[in-house]
DNA sequence: TGCAAGATACCTACCGGTTGGTATGATAGC
DNA sequence: GCTATCATACCAACCGGTAGGTATCTTGCA
C-alpha cells in the first residue's frame, strides 16, 4: 500500500495491485474493506514506530487517506480500532508460530523451540510487528489479557511436550532476549544473537 | 506525603514529618526542595500507576499541591521533569542492587545472583518502581538509553565474576520472568515464583 | 432489464475538554 | 529592595467524539 500526498489533502491511494483509487475522495471508488484494512495497517504502523500515544484518530485517518469521519464509519470509537489492531497482530504471531511448528522435528520441547525461533526470527525483520515500540503496545490492558490468554492456550495445547522448569526457563530467556532487543537504543548495533539462539535451542533437548 | 483536598483548590500539603506547609499557597512557607521532591514523587507515582500518558503537567502539579506555574519554575519543560524522574528511579535500582551485592557470598555469578534476587524481590512490593506500568515507562527513549548504559556499566564492572553464556541466560530468564509478571492481567493471581527463583539461583553456581 | 428506494460509505463542520507552554503578577525571605 | 518562589491568566494546538450532509452502491420490484 503506497500513499502519495498531493497538495493539501486528498491522498492519492494506490492499492498494491497498482490500481489507483482516484485522487479526489469525492469520486474515489468505494472499497470499504480496502479502506478498513488501510486504517488498521496505518494504526499498527503508527503504534509500532512512534508508540501508542502517537495513535490519534486524526493521524490514522490521514495516513490511510480518509477523514476522521470516514474512520468513525468503520470503527465506533478509538478503543475498537486499537483492539482490532491487536487482534490482527496476535493472529499474525499465531501463524508464524504454526509455520515454525511444522518445520520442527517434533518431540520434547517442540513448542518451546518454535517459540524461541519465532522470537529470534522476527527481530531480523525491520517492520516486524514486534519491533521497536512494541512495549508501549503491550502495556495496553487489552493486549495484556490477550497475550496472556494466548500463551496459556498454547501451553495447554503443548502440555505433553513442553512442560517442566527447564523449558520454561528457556522460554523466559527468549523473552528476556527479546526485551533486551527492543530496549536497545536506536544507535546501538545489534549484538550477535546467533550464539545465544543456538545455546537456547540446545537446552530444549531432553 | 499526604494530600488533603479542602474545598475547590489549595491542597493541604503535609510532609511526612507531620509539619504542615499551611493550607493556603499564598502564605505557605517556601520550601523549594520539598516542593521539587514532591513534584518528582507525584510524577513517578502517576507514571507507574497509570502509565506515562497520564503524566500531564497539570496532574503532577495538582498532586504535588502547586500550580503549573510553580512546576515550571522547577523544571523548564515536561521532558526535563520526566528525565529527572528516570534518573531517580535508576539511582534507586542502583542502591537496591548494591544492597543485594553486599549480602551475597561472593565469587562466580555474584552480580547475576544480586540481579535476579532484586528483580524477584521488587515484584513483592506493591509500590515498587518496577511494577505494573513500568513497560510504558521503559518505552521512553531516554529511559531506554539510560537503562542500557546502566546494564553495560554493571557488566563491565563485574566482568570477572559474571561473564559467560550460562549466566547471561539466567539474567535473561529473570528479565523474562519479570516481563511475564508485569504483563499479567490484574485479575490473574501471581503464580508461585519461589521455585523458579531457586532454580535460577542454582544455575549461577559454576 | 430498468429503475426507484434505501442501505452503505464517506466528508464537512463543529463541540467541549485537555494539552504543553508563556507572560505577568504577587509574596516571602534575606 | 532584590531575588527566589510561587500563583494567575491566558494561548494555540490537539484530543476523541457528534451531527448532519452527500455521493455511491445494492437490491427489490415492475
Amino acid at each position: 500500500m503506497i500513499l502519495i500526498f498531493s497538495g493539501r489533502r486528498g491522498a492519492k491511494l494506490i492499492s498494491n495491485t497498482g490500481h489507483a483509487l482516484v485522487d479526489s475522495p469525492r469520486n474515489r471508488k468505494k472499497q470499504p474493506d480496502v479502506v478498513r484494512q488501510a486504517l488498521l495497517d496505518c494504526a499498527r504502523k503508527l503504534a509500532l514506530e512512534h508508540g501508542l500515544a502517537a495513535v490519534s484518530l486524526q493521524a490514522v485517518a490521514s495516513a490511510a487517506g480518509v477523514t476522521k469521519g470516514g474512520l468513525f464509519h468503520h470503527f465506533p470509537n478509538k478503543q475498537a480500532l486499537i483492539e482490532a489492531v491487536f487482534d490482527g497482530m496476535m493472529e499474525s504471531l499465531d501463524r508464524e508460530i504454526d509455520e515454525e511448528l511444522e518445520k520442527d522435528k517434533g518431540g520434547h520441547g517442540t513448542f518451546t523451540r518454535a517459540y524461541v525461533r519465532t522470537l529470534f526470527a522476527d527481530r531480523a525483520l525491520a517492520n516486524s510487528p514486534w519491533s521497536a515500540q512494541t512495549m508501549t503496545v503491550l502495556a495496553n490492558p487489552y493486549s495484556k489479557s490477550l497475550w496472556h490468554r494466548w500463551m496459556n492456550d498454547r501451553l495447554v495445547r503443548h502440555a505433553e511436550t513442553d512442560m517442566g522448569m527447564r523449558l520454561e526457563i528457556v522460554r523466559l530467556a527468549a523473552d528476556g532476549a527479546w526485551l533486551a532487543h527492543v530496549l536497545r537504543p536506536d544507535d546501538h548495533a545489534a549484538s550477535d544473537d546467533a550464539v545465544l539462539l543456538r545455546e537456547l535451542i540446545e537446552l530444549t533437548d531432553g
